[in-house]
RNA sequence: CGCGGGGUGGAGCAGCCUGGUAGCUCGCAAGGCUCAUAACCUUGAGGUCAUGCGUUCAAAUCGCAUCCCCGCAA
C-alpha cells in the first residue's frame, strides 16, 4: 500500500521505524516545520525529522495542512492511507478525503477514554490502573473516530508517563503493524466509541505542574509522575521554583499538627513533606539555576530543616 | 543576538558587592568509645576556586572573552 506518514513528535518514530521495515511504500513522510526550540531558540527539525531523514525518505513540512497548496500537493501522492501519529495540526474534512483507504491514527490510549493532547499524562495522573494504545479511522472531530484494533497494557506503581510512552510508542508501533495486515486483506472492522464514556486528556499547562499540597500524598505522587516531562510537579522553596522529580508516598505519624507543604523531617531519612492526607519523601529535586539531585544532597548544600513550608513563594 | 541563574577538595553549598593564608555540611581514611550502629569523639587525606587574557604590590573576589550546565519563555 502507497502511505503517507504524518508524524511530528518523539511518540511517532518507532511507528515510522517500523513502516520503513514493512513491505509498504512510503510516498511522504509529512511534519511540521523547524522550529526555534530549546535554551538558544536553534532552529531545529522534529524528532520524525531526523528519522525520516535517516531513512532516505521524502518530507514536507507544510505550515498548514489545510492550505489548498497543501490538499494538491497530497492528492498528487495517490496515497491509499494517511497514518497521523502525534502530527500536531489539525486536518480538514478535505484532507482526510485524500486517501483512498482512510486516514489511520495511532492514539496512546485507551479510546474513548483520554482524548486529547496529553493522554498518557492524564492517566497517570487521575490514577488509572490500565491504559493503552488505539489505532482508529481518523474523524473530524479530535480523537472521536471508530476504533480498529486496542490494546491494553497496566500502569505499574513506578510508572511515570515518561516511561509510559516508552512503552507505548513500541506497542503503537506493533499495533500499526497488525491493523495494516488486516487492512491489506480486507478483514478490518469499525467499531464505533461509546460516546458516553469519553474522557478528555487536554494539553497540560504550566500550572498543572504547580503542587497543591493540601491536597492527598497519593494523588500529589500521581501529579509527580504524570506531568513529566513538561511541565514537571513544581513548589516555591525560598522565592524559587523547586521541580519534584521523584518521590513516595510515606505513612508517617507526626508528633504535632502539621500545616500543608511543611517540612516535618529534613535529614538522612530523606525530606517528608505533609501533604493534605499523608506525606511524601522527596527523593529527587531541582531548585531553579540548579541541579538535579537526590533529597539528602539537596539537605546537605541548601540548609534545609524541618519546619520550613514549601509553595510560599511564587 | 528572547529573559534569568550557575560552574569553589569525591557530593551539595558559603565566600565575590566592601580584593590580602580556601570555609561549611556530608562523604572518604585512620584511631577511639560502644554488646552494637547510618550514632558519638579524635585526627587526617583531598582544591589548576571552569578556561584564557587584562587591572593590581596582591584576584575565587574587579573587567573583557570563551566553553559547559540549569530555570523561564516558546
Amino acid at each position: 500500500m502507497k502511505i503517507v506518514f504524518f508524524g511530528s513528535a518523539h511518540f511517532a518514530v518507532p511507528a515510522l521505524e517500523a513502516l520503513v521495515k514493512s513491505k509498504h511504500e512510503i510516498v511522504c513522510v509529512v511534519t511540521q516545520p523547524d522550529k526555534k526550540k530549546g535554551r538558544h531558540l536553534h532552529l531545529a527539525g522534529t524528532d520524525v525529522k531526523g528519522t525520516a531523514a535517516a531513512a532516505g525518505l521524502k518530507t514536507f513540512q507544510p505550515e498548514k495542512i489545510k492550505s489548498r497548496e497543501s490538499v494538491n500537493f497530497l492528492k498528487d501522492l495517490d496515497a491509499d492511507l494517511f497514518i497521523i501519529v502525534a502530527y500536531g495540526q489539525i486536518f480538514s474534512q478535505e484532507v482526510l478525503d485524500i486517501p483512498k483507504i482512510m486516514p489511520l491514527n495511532i492514539h496512546a490510549s485507551l479510546l474513548p477514554a483520554y482524548r486529547g493532547a496529553a493522554p498518557i499524562n492524564w492517566a497517570v495522573i487521575n490514577a488509572e490502573k490500565k491504559t493503552g494504545v488505539t489505532i482508529m479511522y481518523v474523524s473530524l472531530k479530535m480523537d472521536s473516530g471508530p476504533v480498529i484494533l486496542q490494546k491494553e497494557i497496566k500502569i505499574e506503581e513506578n510508572d511515570t508517563a515518561l516511561s509510559l510512552e516508552e512503552k507505548l510508542r513500541y506497542l503503537g508501533a506493533e499495533l500499526l503493524m497488525d491493523a495494516l495486515k488486516l487492512i491489506d486483506s480486507r478483514s478490518y472492522r469499525l467499531l464505533e466509541q461509546d460516546e458516553d464514556k469519553v474522557i478528555l486528556a487536554p494539553k497540560l499547562k504550566k500550572e498543572d505542574g504547580l503542587i497543591d499540597w493540601h491536597t492527598p500524598a497519593v494523588d500529589i505522587h500521581n501529579q509527580i509522575r504524570g506531568v513529566l516531562p513538561w511541565p514537571g510537579a513544581f513548589t516555591g522553596y525560598g522565592g524559587k521554583i523547586l521541580k519534584i522529580f521523584q518521590a513516595d508516598v510515606l505513612p508517617v505519624f507526626p508528633n504535632h499538627r502539621v500545616v500543608p507543604g511543611e517540612v516535618i523531617r529534613a535529614d538522612k531519612q530523606g525530606i517528608v513533606v505533609a501533604c493534605g492526607r499523608g506525606f511524601l519523601n522527596l527523593k529527587e529535586l531541582q531548585l531553579e539555576a540548579g541541579k538535579r539531585m537526590s533529597g539528602q544532597n539537596f539537605i546537605i548544600g541548601h540548609k534545609l530543616v524541618a519546619g520550613e513550608i514549601l509553595g510560599k513563594n511564587k
